[in-house]
Formats: structure tokens, C-alpha cells, sequence
DNA sequence: ACGCGTTACTGACGCGCGTTACTGTCCCCC
DNA sequence: GGGGGACAGTAACGCGCGTCAGTAACGCGT
């Protein structure tokens, strides 16, 4: 492998010293050059293929001009979790807008994995995108308290820091009126995680203030916790079946909902014509269940790019909103019907 | 935000050199240290929380472990790739191992983009794990050339590289012939992509040889392509509806599946009954599906460690394989039955 | 007393770049 | 003729670390 040019093998071949290369390619505005010189200058290094070295580059800047994603989930939520990808997408594209490059951690949940503070304190990262943290995590509270710039993916409550999400209260009220606009009026809720994540509270509050709204009683035999993933969903399904009745139900999660749409099946219940089925989400796939799952859909590319442009914005030593909701809306597909008279 | 100690801020405290310090700290097995120092230095380390400075390691020690991920895909296949995250998991646990970091580059292939060469000429990463390239692009051939290190993940025929693919050719033979065990004797296909991406070609020589193996001939109007989503799926099989009969089916994407399962729902045939279908992949969904779908279990976890070892081996200078392919499973479920007498 | 080896450490350089403060030159205007 | 300013460019430092060559102190055998 060929040793790499440096800037003193541009500035030798240009016939100049390397501050010049060094103005010149990045383009300082406060500095005249001459056109003859600059073409000299990048002609040499575009024939060396010359590209600066980023450690280098970094050292004498005091930034990495990387950003970093920090995934706070178990391995179940990961392999689950659909629209990781686009928000990888969106979160990508920012970066790229901004001159930055996207490093990813992936942590395990159980027991404290510190590792993500290393890549502040040791400016690997000029900053962190947290998804979905715990509330309860001390190492995170430290980073924020320390200053450093981090927006959080999700709700982290108390705490000040910018963060990023989709509307959850609002989407998961939408929802429920839908059902409820149908005519349904006992309406089941099976959550998708744990209440331990915030999201999952919302998407419950939203569904009680929907009922709250129209004067119904929330009853809480009609409520129950997934965990994630399909299994859960079938799980919590079953769970309901045998405890109580309902004509609808709203589950906060596409995954979650596919697998409880199984267990009404097995139960021989039909969607939508015996059970109405609300989702949320709205994954790639949920147009393809059986039935076309009415869903919230879930800006996912939009919400990588809002947190990346968010952090970008920051490190720009830019004002930033505290928190931006990004909104959520409802697509009306075949898991749902008017209920029988 | 507090300036962050150096390790002359180290060294002061403890009363040494920066040099003892970096000895101590980076376990020198060829200095010998007192232990009484090596106490001395380790705490002043803990007390001034210190954190060795990325950039500057990475400067002076010219590697900067980081790998980083290209994904060399549509918006559409990322958004359909329901195995990248797990991927990503293992490719993550095993750069840890290693004690690299990962840096995710996400293309659009629409153009030539050929950032990611920047990756390795400005050493931000020290070596690539390139996710099914084109075998066509032509930044990629060159930084093989010039022997940067880098692991396909896929396959990138005619090409000296290292690679590390699951065994498509012999999932899709096995699917094929759990088709063919069933019974059935007109098995259509889809594949899962356009057949210039090798896994699409090699998914369709499976198929073909299966048959060619039970000594039916391969027709060309049971075969068509799909494009890595479900939309494309149901439009395939609608396309194969129109011109042919058949009893069963292997499609090469689960995704792609349950979009050919939707377009066989309003058609009025029944899955198994009337036609089995097989897939590929197994996303963690695929078992919810109605029926749960029979497929090929793509180990996607180990894929993406397979791949992060083979880099990190080879960054340490030590042999690798020059292709692993890692093997399949079938997963027998509900979506395939013997053929009807 | 001297040489020699060992132990315990340090001084100084280099990695490749950004940047500040400075130098030299030319020209114009009083 | 000389002061001043714009122009074109450079020398040199610092970023924080890894590392090599080197040194001072000490012990030990003869």
C-alpha cells in the first residue's frame, strides 16, 4: 500500500508552503489567493489524489466532525424495532448536510454499559444522538450536566436537554378517535413496551385522553403491556380475550399488533369484522397484513433527520428548540370497520 | 464545559513522566513499571476522570479503530432490509471485541457516490465492510487495488477480496426442495431482486438446480423478478397469475412474500392450500404472518459478526479465509403443505 | 576501584494539520 | 523621497499522544 500524500507533498508539488495548500483547500474567505495560485494548488492536489488526514484534521481542530447514534435497546427491540433504518437514513442525510459522519453504538440494556461517555470524553463524537434512554440512566444525566451536546431521540423528562420525537399523545388520540368515530365504544389498548419507556406512557395517554374525551370510562382490564416484539402482542391479546370483551382495540405498535391480530385469529375472532384493529408506526410491511393494517404512521426518516439537524445546530452553537414534536398521521386501511349495529 | 485532562495532566499529578503515564496506561508488556507507579498514575487517571484523546491516538499511532459499514442500497431496500439491524448487532459486537468502533456510510446508488473511498484515504476509518456492492463500481475495485482492507459482505465475483455471505445457493436449493418433497412439481419463482445483484442470481441457481436435481426442466415463465419491497412482490405474483399455472412457490425475500401472498389472497387462492409458499430470510415477522410463513432463515446476527471478524483479523495481519459462507436453515411453518392428490 | 548489567524512568521527536503572527514586495499618493 | 497600505505568502507553534533512544542510579562481581 502506497504511503498517503500529505499537505507538505501538495505544497512541494505547487511550488508553495503548506498554509497556502492549507487556505486554499479549505477555502478561507478571509484570505486572498490568487486564482493562479489556487489552481496550482488544486491541480497538485487533485493529482496526488490528495485527501487530508481526518485524525490529523481533528487534532488541530478540536472536533471529529462525527456524530454519534446510541442505541439504548435490547437485542429483541433492535431486531424489532422496523423503522431503525430510515431513521438511519434521515439521521445519515442530515450529517451529510452538515459535513458530519454517523458512528453507531449499540448497547445492551442490562447492567450500566458506560461505553457511549467514552465517545464524548474522548471526542470521538462532537456529539450523541440518545434513542429512547432510560430515565434512570446516570451516565447520561452526567454527560448533559457536563454540557456536552447531546439530543435525545424520545422523552427524557426533567432533565434539560434538547430532544427529539414523534408526537406520541397526539398520534395515539388520533388513533382512538378513529375507533371511536366507527362507533366502537369499548375499546381495548395493549401498549408496545414496557411503562417504563416514555414512549409507551404517551401512547397510552393518549389513548385515555381520547376516551376521557368522549365521556367513556377507562377501565383498566382493558389494558394491557407488550414487550416489543410479536410474541408479546400475541401474548397480550390472549391476555385480553380471556378477561374481558371489546369491539376494538389499539395497539401501539405494528409488530405488537401483528402479533396479536394471530392470536384473534387463533381465537376466531375476525379483523376487522368482529375486533377493529388500530396499529402504530405504520412499518413498511403493514400495508401488506392481512388485513391492510390501519395505522399512525411514524415519520421515521423525518425524525433521524430532525434529531441529526438538531445536534448539527447545536454544535453550530445555534439556537435550538427544546423539543420538537414531529407529527403523526393516520392511515386508514383494512383492520378497521364501522361496528356492527 | 470543563477542558478535559491530558495525560501531562496525568503525569503531573502522579508525579512521572507523560511517557510512564502512556507506558502504564497502554499496558506495555515490554516496560517494566513498579507496581507502586503503576498504582501512583492509575489513580491520578481515575481521579481527573481521564480520557486518552481519540484523535490524537489515532495521529499518532496511525490507525483510528473505527470500521465502518457502506450500505450500497435504495431508500426502498434499506427501508425493506428487516435484517440490518440484527447485522448491524453482530457487526457492532464484534468490532467491540476487537475494540473498534463502527461508522455507518449509507449510499445512494443512484450516481456514482464514492464518499466512502473518502473513509479510508483520509484514514477517518481503517478498514470497510462493504455491504452488496454493485460489482460493476469502480471506486470500490480501485481501493481494492490498492489493498485497502475491506470485507464484502455479499459477493463481488472475479474480484480478489474477502467476503463473507450466507450460502444463498444452498438455502434456496433447500427450499426449493422442501417444494418439491411436499409433492409439488410447478414451482414458480420470484426473486427477491433484479438479478445484477449476485444474492438474486444465486437465489435463482438454487432454485434451478433443485429442479434441475429432481430432473424437471426450469421453465422461464414461472420465473420473474421482484425488487426488494412487498409492492413489488404483489406485483410479481400478479404478473405470474396471469400467464401460468402452479402449485407452489419459492420467493426469495420475505418481504417480497408477503406482497406475492396479498396478490394470491385477492386472487382467490389460498396459502398452502392452494399454492405452498417459501421465503427467504426469516424476519423476526415472518412467523406472525398469515399463515406463518415457511422460510429460509438467514442468520443475520452471525453474518454481521462473521464479517467484523474477518476485518478485524485482518487488520491484525493475520489470514482469512477469502470467502465464508455461512448456512442456512430452513424454517418449515404453516405457508407450505403436501401437494393436494 | 572499576566495569557491567539492570531497573526505573524521561527528553524529545514525529504524526499531519489549522492557525497566528509575521515578512517582504510592490505601488500609490502626498 | 518616504510613509503607508494592500498584496502574497510563510515560519513556526500547538493539538495530544506513542515511542525510541537515552540517562541516572544502583547493585554486584572481581
Amino acid at each position: 500500500m502506497l504511503k498517503r500524500p500529505t499537505s507538505a507533498d501538495v505544497a512541494a508539488m505547487a511550488g508553495v508552503s503548506r498554509t497556502t495548500v492549507s487556505f486554499v483547500l479549505n477555502r478561507r474567505a478571509d484570505v486572498k489567493i490568487p486564482d493562479e495560485t489556487r489552481k496550482r494548488v488544486v491541480d497538485a492536489a487533485v493529482q496526488l489524489g490528495y485527501q487530508p488526514n481526518a485524525s490529523a484534521r481533528q487534532l488541530a481542530g478540536g472536533r471529529s466532525h462525527i456524530l454519534a447514534l446510541v442505541l439504548h435497546q435490547s437485542p429483541e427491540q433492535v431486531a424489532s424495532d422496523a423503522v431503525l433504518a430510515e431513521t438511519l437514513r434521515g439521521l445519515s442525510a442530515a450529517a451529510r448536510e452538515g459535513g458530519f459522519r454517523v458512528m453507531v453504538e449499540l448497547l445492551a440494556p442490562d447492567g450500566p454499559d458506560t461505553s457511549y461517555s467514552s465517545l464524548l470524553r474522548a471526542q470521538h463524537a462532537d456529539g450523541l444522538i440518545v434513542s429512547g434512554p432510560r430515565s434512570d440512566d446516570p451516565s447520561l444525566l452526567e454527560l448533559v450536566r457536563d454540557g456536552f451536546p447531546i439530543v435525545i431521540q424520545g422523552s427524557f423528562p426533567d432533565v434539560a436537554v434538547q430532544s427529539v420525537d414523534v408526537d406520541n399523545v397526539a398520534g395515539a388520540r388520533g388513533a382512538v378517535e378513529h375507533l371511536l368515530s366507527l362507533g366502537h365504544r369499548r375499546i381495548a389498548c395493549i401498549t408496545n413496551a414496557p411503562l417504563v419507556y416514555t414512549a409507551a406512557q404517551e401512547r397510552l395517554a393518549g389513548y385515555t385522553q381520547a376516551l376521557a374525551a368522549a365521556g367513556i370510562e377507562c377501565e383498566s382490564i382493558l389494558i394491557t403491556e407488550a414487550d416489543f416484539d410479536a410474541p408479546s402482542g400475541h401474548l397480550a391479546m390472549a391476555r385480553l380475550l380471556a378477561r374481558t370483551e371489546f369491539d376494538a382495540a389499539f395497539v401501539a405498535s405494528d409488530v405488537v399488533a401483528l402479533g396479536a391480530i394471530g392470536a384473534l385469529r387463533e381465537a376466531g375472532r375476525r379483523v376487522p369484522d368482529d375486533v377493529s384493529i388500530v396499529g402504530f408506526d405504520d412499518i413498511p410491511l403493514a400495508a401488506y397484513f392481512d388485513p391492510p393494517l390501519t395505522t399512525v404512521r411514524l415519520p421515521a426518516f423525518e425524525l433521524g433527520q430532525a434529531a441529526g439537524r438538531a445536534l448539527v445546530e447545536r454544535l453550530a452553537d445555534r439556537a435550538i428548540p427544546h423539543r420538537t414534536l414531529l407529527p403523526t398521521e393516520l392511515m386508514v386501511r383494512g383492520s378497521t370497520t364501522r361496528r356492527r349495529a
